[in-house]
DNA sequence: ATTGTGGCCTGCCCGC
DNA sequence: TGCGGGCAGGCCACAA
């Protein structure tokens, strides 16, 4: 599903969207514009206009236009994709469909060279938002540093797992990059946040980073060398141990009961 | 304030 | 072969 991988992909093909003027923007669908927003406010606020740059924070695109002009931010849920041109962001989606189905077409913005930007999701968890507020969210999980971590985590007795996946104490982990990361840093993802050691939390860091980045590197967060294990009977391909599985911060959880300490 | 829970969305897969 | 139930998780509202 779409995680920070997913999205960095989303970002990359979204620069091929850039320096071309919009003159239709087809919002069908009321349920996928948030915060208020409205089909007539984002036509009126793209229209005319181009896209310059494209951004990311987290899971959040952001589409920023001309001349300091207003930001398309658009979020994808867990089953949504970039298209651009026909072309889409990723191969493969995971619980997502790889079907073309317009009706699934929930966002356009279409150019004045034909071309088109849409934001294709089967079970409408995305979203399109205008300008929107990014207070809310922390630092990004692929440039985080060690001492933005370490304040993420610290002092919380919530499960390691759900803190890692609020968006607001660092953003674009998602179920599967955080059992993936805890996996390799060999931390049980029940523990409490703030109860890691210094050592500890140097190596969440290192791993965490490495494992974003090549996860962005491999195309996405369904690659990482623990998914496949990541099923009934599934063993840890470390040691060998059957993986537990659990429900950790109300997200499906597997984990080594073997090395993840 | 923090933490936990349940609901939303709907395609897909499994078992009958 | 059709059908119903359960499942997936990002995000948000709400409760304790």
């Amino acid at each position: 599903m779409p995680e920070l991988p997913e999205v960095e992909s989303y970002r990359a093909l979204a620069e091929r969207a850039l320096r071309r003027p919009i003159v239709q923007v087809d919002a069908p669908d009321a349920w996928f514009l948030k915060d208020g927003l409205d089909a007539p406010t984002v036509e009126a606020a793209l229209t005319g206009r181009y896209f310059v740059a494209a951004r990311r924070t987290g899971k959040l695109l952001l589409l920023h236009t001309a001349g300091g002009g207003p930001v398309l931010g658009l979020r994808f849920g867990m089953t949504g994709r970039l298209v651009v041109d026909g072309r889409a962001g990723v191969d493969r989606l995971l619980y997502s469909s790889d079907r073309d189905v317009a009706a699934w077409d929930r966002f356009a913005v279409s150019f004045a060279d034909g071309g088109r930007l849409l934001v294709r999701d089967p079970r409408r968890l995305g979203g399109v938002l205008l300008d929107p507020d990014q207070s809310g969210l922390g630092p990004d999980a692929l440039t985080v540093t060690p001492a933005g971590l370490r304040s993420a985590l610290a002092g919380s007795t919530a499960p390691l797992k759900a803190r890692l996946m609020d968006q607001s104490r660092l953003a674009g982990v998602g179920n599967l990059l955080a059992d993936e990361t805890l996996w390799r840093a060999g931390l049980d993802p029940r523990r409490p946040a703030g109860s890691l050691s210094p050592a500890e939390l140097r190596r969440l860091h290192r791993h965490l980073r490495a494992t974003v980045t090549q996860l962005v590197a491999r195309g996405g967060s369904h690659t990482g060398d623990l998914r496949p294990a990541r099923t009934a009977g599934g063993a840890c391909p470390k040691d060998g141990a059957p993986l537990t599985r659990g429900t950790v911060g109300g997200r499906t959880t597997w984990w080594c009961p073997t090395h993840q300490r």
